[in-house]
DNA sequence: CGGAAATTTGACGCTAATCAATTTATGTGG
DNA sequence: CCACATAAATTGATTAGCGTCAAATTTCCG
């Protein structure tokens, strides 16, 4: 019991085993992930194009991933929170797919690629849990494509929120979570979905006059949540994952 | 070596060997999932939401993945080539993600997703890269963001072509291939990449009388493919798989 | 060859980008 | 704890680009 105490404080391990059971030696594996620590201080940049080898299990705070498109421009292409495997983008290819930009205060836990290795081997089960969050991912991927190719500024930006609330209930299924801290800028944000700055903070302002949800000193609070989905046809991707047909191995 | 000319005749381990070298088991295992076929007419509608337990090898023909937004709007997700694997974000949710459309005649080789499992056991490397290949698909969708954001109109179909072009050329690396068959709509390429069929045909026009490329009878000729990459960035993500980390068994 | 689908062309309107100025918020040192 | 400097957010005026609608032309396919 005490041994499971102490297995639980792994990030990651709190991640999986939100979509299924693990069992100890699945555990051990993810928690050997993160035997070492990397602090880093809020709007860092990082930069691993040199030798795009290693991953990092994204301990505690917040960052992004950005590619530059030109001197002005560049498009957020993922926010990253607690419990993320980050750089898989990176390690897949010969060569770095942008840069990342820390939030808040983080701490990352670096671990080589050939560690996946160990995932692959040594359990079918955890393997395809990997597999499943990659094609979770995709799927993310191309819900933010229908509302970049579709959609109005001010259903961008609801989309964008609720998306981030999506994303921070993982770690707090109980809470209703109808406020949250919002440490993005609206810079970020258009960088996100496509917009200036501008554009949304015009967004926000309808949205808050409509009486959907405010976002004022870096908190954001919905006061509409189910009317918002609907109005934008938002779906949670975060909880369906089908586990039925994982090998028991 | 008959028996590894019968085996080659597999469209998946076609794919796969572009990416690395395939022990015979491997083959074996990608093989048997093109046991049974089932052939589609063109423009045919595939929808298999009632119960999206299988998957699909893609053997000869194109379709494309949509999904409604509302009655006359659309957003084309992916477009699939031979030798693709169809269906991964169905099988990996509770639901399906949209509708397929086939575009030429079709021959798809369906396969239970309890399949992947066997994959998964036995045989790591394998495991390996179907995963980067999941991870690859995330950075061509990563690119896709990236241009529906931020970029015009004209850029916005030149990428269109260029990804269309870097994706027929995996399955013919040694031609040059500045030309090639277009079977799409305008409509469709307009829905996948955020845009008007009207849009789409201007573009078109300004890429042809800036002597780039041309567009007619269903054909594509790229007159200045280098000029066109170099034009809007464009990065060929099809050639770059890391495979050194694999494991070897 | 004939009907339907796809493409092209043109006129007009709307949304968000751009540029710029102002207000508000944040964070630091005294 | 306050004053200050800087960053972020808001507001407004103007503009460019794409969407929309509609009609004409070309292509496709049985």
């Amino acid at each position: 019991m005490e041994q499971d105490v102490e297995l639980s404080r792994s990030c990651l391990v709190e991640r999986m085993r939100y979509y299924t059971p693990l069992s100890d030696k699945d555990k051990c594996l993810l928690k050997s992930l993160e035997n070492e620590e990397i602090s880093y201080r809020p709007r860092t940049r990082l930069s691993f194009s040199e030798n795009p080898s290693y991953l990092f299990v994204l301990k505690s705070g917040w960052l992004y991933r950005y590619d530059e498109i030109d001197e002005k421009r560049r498009q957020v292409l993922r926010i990253h929170y607690p419990g993320d495997i980050v750089g898989l983008t990176d390690v897949a290819m010969q060569s770095a797919y942008g840069e990342m930009m820390t939030v808040t205060e983080t701490v990352l836990c670096p671990f080589h690629k050939s560690r996946l290795d160990d995932i692959f081997i040594h359990s079918p089960r955890l393997t395809a849990l990997l597999f499943s969050l990659g094609v979770l991912n995709q799927i993310v991927l191309q819900d933010r494509l229908k509302i970049m190719g579709r959609a109005s500024a001010t259903h961008r930006v609801a989309y964008f929120l609720l998306e981030m609330h999506a994303r921070l209930r993982i770690h707090s299924p109980t809470k209703s979570l109808d406020r949250f801290e919002m440490p993005l800028t609206q810079d970020v944000i258009g960088d996100a979905i496509g917009l200036t700055n501008v554009s949304v903070s015009n967004a926000l302002a309808q949205l808050a006059c409509e009486g959907y949800c405010t976002c004022q000193h870096r908190e954001v609070i919905l006061h509409k949540l189910d009317k918002l989905k609907e109005m934008i046809g938002f779906q949670d991707r975060y909880f369906e994952i089908d586990t039925s047909w994982f090998p028991n191995v």
